[in-house]
RNA sequence: GCCCGGGUGGCGAAAUUGGUAGACGCAACAGACUUAAAAUUUGUCGACCGCAAGGUCAUGUGGGUUCGAUUCCCACCCCGGGCACCA
């Protein structure tokens, strides 16, 4: 921490507002006197109890290396609107607690050879010290910990409440594997291919799993995000990146299930005396309208059918040693989008083309995933980008049946509604300079607009000679050389030239000049257009400028450069029955026409439940060898964690539970014979699933919560934390949520009512905050220098509160800097206590800057705006050091101040004379008369520059008739600044936009 | 590659139903106080031209719409984040 001044030389400057002193003396007394405890909910009082707010942080992950300056962020939000709710009469509920199973606490035991146990008892210790030098208002009293036997007894309640209703099944299918931290993995713990905790690629492998079915729960978890509240507007106050993380994770698509027959060649077939008893091979596609451009058909490499298809192939040898060279690659091999793609024929086979009989041939390719819809697709080269790939390599046919349809009435301007309409046929021609990179466009004279050459198909000729004719009429050049045919589109537009609306069949055409070899152009053609060469990279400006933005020539200039498949809606064609059609609406037609299925297929996998480690919670079921999985009689929950001498995992696929006999060894519940208990633990996400809902209810020993409690305090009001929390902690929470909900334990539908996330505190250095690089700034440092009230309000102050930023020591000091203005204001304020002070004239001018502070700070911490709130108290205090305050103004002042300042206000609150802690007091109330300016400032504008300005009063100002609006012209023109503008000059029209500006035109 | 954010002084940032760009804070510079320093306090502080009055240019770049654009539209560049062969 360069620059940061030593203790001895901050005392002296720092000396005026005690911190140290005053800060703990505020927390000790808070304490005792208990101020920041719920009102705890009986049956006798629960209907007449005020309203609730609830407010939650994430609550940490107690890990040995201890917080830094960027972790309370989040946590000094939370306080901050949790004391405003708590003044403004709300019963506030703000709990924090520590989620302490799982591999972090787990390796630390295991590098320092210490009982977790141990280990993560000393840390909550740590945490709590440096939690509680900061001065938040947590209800500790309600504190939990997900490691504590108490708490998880209602985690394993929750899993057998899953099992009981089939939501959690084992499984054997091959899972993600981390070989470094020797556990199986949810695809939700896997980044990039990566295990998220330590970064090692993760494998896959079989392994007996505990898997929960959250995929029966993705379309209530799709559609609630968006669940609307009875006056319709949205119910979850969530970000929208937030909101869209999880749409994408759940990933629905809408498709359809069909079928391809399989057809040996003949050869083939008579050289075997067997037949293949598989018939055809079922493919998902979300794009069934693009079947007749199937040019071939897809297996992944794991394939079920692929082992038998073998038996029927003729070149097995190498389908076999592509499948073996496929498993030797990684995950993140496998999965890389960008890589190229490989594959192999199944020779001696085909598939039919359901929809016109086409015989396609069959790959193996592992760009196709074998989890995901039924592990093999159609391929449609002409309109996927994947499939266009791999056609490209492969030489395989690419067919096209969709082409784009570009409807655009507003480039010519004019309503269309009642001309006529003209079909035809037109090529659009693009033409590259025979040396340089510069294409050719018109300019078209009657209306302005620009354009390649262009021009309608005649009778008997094809696009190409079409389109030299063209080039030739319209420009001279005849030495052109025919390149390709870029596609082929729909124009619906006005053609305002011709006053008609044009539909029509556009060919793009490619040419390229040998040569500037050039005839006459005739005069009639030169007076419609000009043409010019443009730069390459000015093509797509050119075209814009004239506004000519018909998207087809856009679209065929894109050809040109880029060979790709066209993915987009569009209008079927070479489909047979179904040409002309737009691909959008005929999906289910196409689908029934093949007697295919619509189905709703979803990325988002089931829930891999069971971890291979020691330090989570037991997963409460015995296997009997009669009775086969039996839950643990809820009466003998929690099935507490043994202790046990290694907690190293074993690697094995069993967690190191499993080599303690004593314990594995029991009796089956249910007939009483020799019975193992499951050894696999819980995942991390699994405490940290309900924990919001233990905060209302924390030592009830027979419900994990109970249900008039539940009642009152859900749902969540606020919860903040982590962005990074969006596709795991926020979803597993939701799904369990839903679960509770369905078996009466909760009563809403939804956990968390308003979300916010926090922007990290990068460090100095603007690289995230890490031993590794240095830069890491301990809160207790921070602390003690400037005080908890410094770095709370420098922390809020910093910037936008979900944005990324950097630490700054040097920024602070404006922070304590503020905090010792207020001090001084109050020294002010005793010393003039004796009627000196105030003229009323300024009492009027100080009551102005109360009030407006008091709604603009109120609003700003409603809308988590601190950095805001924070600057307008700063205005305040600057502007009331000139007018002077009374006692009274200055109450409203520390009042608005203290969520942020808590020990201070305190201080100065006390040192006013009053008894109740200031952070139990009311919230102060702005008039509204008073929270407005009497005159505002009316800008001047000639010609849409700024000349000038004038006072009005605001009354005026804001009538807007045209009396007032004349009045405020003649006050504009009246100004010296402005007539030097006008003077001598006509004055063509005047804007005048009330409480706002005078405009003038010349 | 696709999808979200974002790009404003030396720095952190304000300001968007389109209406005086740079509030507030940091740093810097000059003055007061002081034996001196710190602290405090007064003032200056986007760039360029000008003695000044004043003017011109400025919100990533280039265009457009408008009396007027940081704000809206089009294209492009850069940074951050998410997703990434999901058919």
């Amino acid at each position: 921490m360069k620059k940061m001044p030593t203790n001895q030389d901050s005392s002296k400057s720092l000396s005026l507002y005690d911190h140290k002193k005053l800060e703990k003396k505020w927390q000790k007394k808070w304490a005792t006197s208990k101020i920041y405890r719920s009102e705890v909910i009986s049956d006798k009082k629960i209907s007449s109890i005020k309203l609730k707010y609830y407010i939650l942080d994430m609550f940490p992950y107690p890990s040995g290396v201890g917080l830094h300056v960027g972790h309370p962020k989040g946590y000094i939000a939370t306080d901050i609107v949790s004391r405003m709710k708590r003044m403004q009469g709300f019963n506030v509920l703000h709990p924090m607690g520590f989620d302490a199973f799982g591999l972090p606490a787990e390796n630390y035991a295991i590098k320092t050879k210490t009982n977790p146990e141990v280990s993560v008892k000393k840390n909550v210790v740590h945490y709590k010290e440096q939690l509680e030098i900061l001065g938040c208002d947590y209800d500790w009293s309600r504190e939990i910990n997900t490691t504590d036997p108490k708490y998880y007894h209602w985690t394993q309640w929750i899993f057998l409440q899953i099992w009981k209703k089939g939501l959690a099944y084992e499984s054997y299918e091959p899972i993600n594997w981390c070989p470094s931290c020797k556990t199986g993995l949810a695809n939700e713990d896997v980044e990039d291919g990566r295990c998220e905790r330590c970064g090692t690629p993760v494998e896959k492998k079989p392994l007996r799993q505990w898997v929960l079915k959250i995929t029966d729960y993705a379309e209530r978890l799709l559609n609630d995000i968006d669940m609307k509240d009875t006056s319709g507007r949205r119910a979850l106050d969530w970000p929208a990146s937030i909101v869209k993380s999880q749409k994408d994770w759940i990933g629905r698509s809408e498709g359809s299930l069909l079928k391809f027959e399989i057809e040996i060649s003949k050869e083939q077939a008579k050289s075997l005396d067997k037949k293949a008893s598989v018939k055809d091979i079922e493919v998902f596609t979300t794009r069934p309208d693009t079947l007749f451009g199937v040019t071939y058909v897809v297996l992944a490499p794991e394939h079920k059918l692929v082992a038998e298809l073998l038996q029927v192939v003729t070149n097995r040898v190498e389908v076999e040693s592509y499948i073996s060279r496929t498993k030797n690659k990684s995950e993140i091999d496998r999965t890389d989008a960008t890589k190229e793609k490989t594959g192999v024929e199944l020779k001696g086979i085909s598939v039919i083309n359901p929809a016109n009989g086409e015989k396609v041939p069959v790959w193996i390719a592992d760009y196709v995933l074998a989890d995901y819809g039924t592990g093999a697709v159609m391929a449609v080269p002409a309109h996927d980008e994947r499939d266009f790939a791999f056609a490209q390599k492969f030489g395989l046919q690419i067919k096209n049946v969709i082409i784009p349809d570009f409807k655009d009435y507003t480039s010519g301007g004019a309503p269309v509604l009642l001309k006529k309409t003209n079909k035809r046929s037109s090529i659009t021609a693009i033409v590259r300079h025979w040396s340089e990179d510069k294409y050719l466009i018109l300019n078209w004279k009657k209306t302005p607009r620009k354009t390649f050459i262009t021009g309608g198909i005649e009778e008997g000729e094809d696009s190409v000679a079409s389109a030299k004719r063209e080039i030739l009429e319209e420009t001279g050049y005849d030495d052109v050389k025919f390149e390709r045919i870029l596609g082929e589109s729909h124009g619906h537009f006005f053609a305002s030239w011709k006053d008609e609306n044009h539909d029509t069949h556009i060919t793009g055409v490619l040419f390229k000049l040998n040569s500037g070899s050039q005839k006459k152009v005739a005069e009639e053609e030169l007076e419609k257009h000009s043409y010019e060469w443009v730069d390459s990279r000015l093509v797509i400006t050119k075209l814009n400028e004239t506004k000519h933005d018909i998207r087809f020539s856009l679209y065929f200039w894109d050809k040109t450069n880029r060979d790709s498949a066209y993915t987009d809606d569009g209008v079927l064609v070479n489909s047979g029955r179904f040409d002309g059609s737009s691909s959008g609406s005929v999906k289910k037609d196409i689908t029934d026409f093949v007697h295919g299925k619509l189905v709703t297929k979803y990325k988002l996998r089931d829930w891999v439940f069971s971890r291979q480690r020691y330090w989570g919670e037991p997963i409460p079921l015995v296997h009997c060898e009669k009775c086969g999985v039996v839950p643990v009689p809820e009466k003998d929950l929690p099935v507490k964690l043994p202790k046990v001498k290694s907690y190293e995992p074993t690697g094995t696929g069993e967690s190191p539970l499993a080599t303690i006999d004593k314990w594995v060894n029991t009796k089956c519940p249910i007939c009483g014979r020799k019975a193992k208990r499951e050894t696999n633990t819980m995942p991390q996400w699994a405490g940290s699933s309900w924990y919001y809902l233990r905060y209302m209810d924390p030592k009830n020993a027979k419900s994990l919560v109970d249900p008039k409690i539940e009642k009152y305090w859900s749902p969540v009001d606020f919860y903040i934390g982590g962005a990074e929390h969006a596709t795991r902690h926020l979803i597993y929470a939701r799904f369990w949520h839903k679960f509770l909900y369905d078996i009466g334990v909760v009563s809403t539908v939804e956990p968390f009512a308003k979300l916010q996330h926090v922007g990290l505190i990068m460090g100095e250095d603007g690289r995230k905050m890490s031993k590794r690089f240095g830069n890491v700034v301990d809160p207790v440092d921070v602390v003690n220098i400037y005080g908890a009230d410094t770095l709370r309000i420098y922390e809020m102050f910093m910037g936008p509160f979900d944005q990324q930023i950097s630490w700054s020591t040097d920024g602070m000091i404006g922070s304590r800097r503020f905090v010792e203005r207020v001090w001084r204001l109050a020294d002010k304020l005793v010393t003039n206590d004796t009627d000196t002070g105030i003229s009323p004239e300024n009492y009027a001018k100080s009551e102005k800057i109360i009030h407006k502070a008091i709604k603009k700070v109120s609003d700003d911490i409603a809308s988590i705006h601190f950095n805001t709130a924070i600057s307008t108290l700063m205005i305040t205090v600057n502007e009331l050091e000139k007018t002077g305050i009374n006692k009274e103004q200055f109450e409203s002042l520390i009042k608005l101040l203290a969520p942020f300042a808590p020990h201070m206000t305190e201080e100065l609150w006390s040192g006013l004379g009053n008894k109740r802690s200031i952070h139990l007091e009311s919230w102060p109330i702005y008039k509204a008369e008073l929270a407005v300016d009497s005159t505002v400032t009316i800008a001047v504008q000639v010609n849409g520059k700024i000349r000038g300005s004038f006072e009005i009063d605001i009354v005026t100002a804001n009538i807007g008739d045209e009396k007032a609006k004349k009045s405020m012209e003649e006050s504009a023109k009246n100004i010296p600044e402005v007539k030097k503008w006008i003077d001598g000059k006509e004055v063509k029209k005047i804007i005048v936009v009330k409480c706002k500006l005078v405009s003038i035109v010349i």
